[in-house]
DNA sequence: GCAACACATAGACGGATGTCGATATATTTC
DNA sequence: GAAATATATCGACATCCGTCTATGTGTTGC
């Protein structure tokens, strides 16, 4: 005799331990207040300077300059250095590769 | 006479302070491995009771309680008891929406 | 009512994270 | 070369986060 049962089937994970480790990586480099500020202001434009962002965001330079990092290591922004002056831009191909991994299979 | 610009406008954030954190909150909702193989498996069925995950992810069960809570909080599966079980879904249209959020503007 | 079960909560602990001031590095300008 | 500028790195600090064990709460079945 058997107690009775909650779900007709086990569940399978379909996403690996590996995979929802690297996507919860990159998740995690976008879900901070001031770096969704910054790729807001790069959405708009081409490309901008550090410098901007430290007027803008109120935090300091060093503070900025961190969080740039977080999202050049997660790819979602590229540098180019010219002069005194630090270029970055929004990688918006990796950017829309993510919002679609989060897109649900349709009901 | 004036030091050399690096920018020639200003930058605007499109992205007010409390909307980024808003933002920011369901984005660490799902940023996290455990949370999005919750996601994972719950995508696949209407349904899906808790007891089932602690099984399928090699955590322990308040673990898991935990982890489905701060979902439960972001507004992305909704809970609905029957008996001696919880049961669990996605809320498919909340996660399609945080995927729009994402998408970067066309270039 | 009592034992077994499913789930949630509380508290503790170690590690990761965001922030800052101070400082280092590289570049420009005089 | 020296001063000024733009950015990165370092070290410190407080806070947050994921995990566990122990325990509480509600439900089922004998």
């Amino acid at each position: 005799m058997s107690l009775p049962q909650c779900c007709p089937a086990p569940p399978n994970p379909s996403l690996d331990d590996s995979a929802a480790g690297d996507l919860a990586s990159v998740l995690n480099a976008i879900a901070d207040p001031v770096r969704l500020r910054l790729i807001s202001m790069l959405s708009q434009v081409d490309e901008r300077c550090a410098c901007d962002f430290v007027d803008s965001l109120g935090v300091s330079q060093p503070t900025v300059s961190h969080h740039l990092k977080v999202l050049a290591d997660a790819g979602l922004v590229s540098r180019r250095k010219q002069g005194r002056w630090v270029y970055y831009s929004l990688e918006r191909a990796e950017l829309a590769e993510l919002s679609r991994c989060l897109q649900p299979a349709p009901d």
